[in-house]
DNA sequence: CCTTCTTTCTACCAGATGGTCAGGGGACTT
DNA sequence: AAGTCCCCTGACCATCTGGTAGAAAGAAGG
């Protein structure tokens, strides 16, 4: 599995009838790969069972075998299609016009938004995030791209001046923690019999910009 | 289940032969905590399969569930022993003649101590502190009555106006995610090719010192 | 030598899991 | 009406899972 497969291809690998966006079958696709997502995301990929999986949809499990080739192909599936939400939304910023730190702190709000709206996106990180999770590699080819474009405008700012200098790709990965870490603690609190409220959200947005502005910014 | 339980008595439960520890099984029984802990820890509960484990070890399955009765058995176990562990190094702060801001600044210095010396009792703590994980209510058994004391602690000093008046639970979880957050982390090093380094967790502990600061020293 | 207890092993099982295969039904084309 | 393609399903299977039953091996003690 090459480091230039382009997500699409990889999808293409892996998803019958990709392609064609329309028909039934298109409506059927999403459906699962939306329960796939929770179960992933909450239950791990190994405590999911395709059988269950298909039942919560009113469906075979052969169904899904047959969009998804196989367990894995729809772990990837998923996996594919939660990285591209979060390309779309880092992608929208980055082609934006704000600069240096503004632009750290839009990236910020924007990862923060999407983990508040799909916060079993993050649930899915944790668990793929994990070594040894049969979409690690996935994980890094879908996310590694979009990291690495991230440092190089990080460095690049670093040369200019305008970031203070430090180990880039150290401060991304703890940012990146960061925001993966949000999906224990709500799992936390609402094993706690507490509903996460925006509150508990935003202090951590603030504790992840107040980082990184102690590591980026020059002037202090 | 009562929370009234004591470890040891749950212990008591799961383990065939608790109260002789002498004997050629003891060390055995260690050896198999020691490997599960680690499996658990990596790739989970679901994912860890008995005859892998005891593969692992030279030894066959049946001896694993001689010892601890069932797979839950001996999640059980390794849930509870390194609870201990966690609480041995709390209650030696919580004994100790640090008062105030100066008690809760050793606490964290012990339980990150603690986090780099046993990294894969960080991994646990992440996979069984998920929703739905069949260590749940054992966790919340082992730790909490400890949290709850910290609770009650914080709140006197609330109440005697050492400590700035705030939702204690909600600064424990943020403190206890942040821990556990410290597991991803060292995790997405090590998949990123880099070795963590006593920098990154002490940046971490930094960061999360200075929120406890701000949320709860008095002055300022 | 016999008994008893601990520890480990061989043999086996019932259930669940991911996956294969062949087929059926609907819609659209020719 | 026949062929074709997409979507879905029932029947089936090999494998792996946690767990049980029973025995062998050794040590300890009488």
């Amino acid at each position: 599995m090459p480091d230039t497969t382009t997500i699409r291809d990889t999808v293409r690998d892996t998803v019958r009838g990709a392609g064609r966006s329309s028909g039934k079958g298109a409506e059927t696709r999403e459906r699962i790969l939306d329960a796939a997502l929770e179960s992933f995301g909450t239950i791990g990929y190994d405590g999911t069972s395709l059988d269950d999986l298909a039942a919560g949809l009113g469906i075979r499990k052969q169904t899904i075998l047959y969009h998804y080739v196989s367990k894995r192909g729809l772990l990837g599936a998923v996996v594919d299609r939660s990285a591209a939400d979060l390309n779309v939304a880092l992608l929208e910023v980055l082609e934006g016009e704000a600069t240096d730190w503004e632009r750290v702190e839009a990236l910020v709000r924007s990862v923060f938004r999407v983990a508040l709206e799909q916060p079993l996106l993050m649930g899915l990180l944790r668990e793929v995030s994990r070594p040894g999770s049969p979409a690690a590699p996935r994980l890094k080819g879908a996310m590694g791209p979009l990291m690495d474009r991230a440092q190089a405008w990080m460095e690049r700012e670093m040369d200019a001046g305008r970031m203070r200098r430090t180990d880039a790709q150290l401060v991304l990965i703890s940012a990146y923690s960061t925001v993966v870490g949000l999906a224990t603690e709500i799992e936390v609190l609402r094993a706690a019999g507490l509903e996460p409220t925006m509150r508990t959200v935003a202090t951590r947005r603030r504790e992840l910009l107040r980082f990184l502005r102690a590591s980026l910014d020059p002037q202090r």
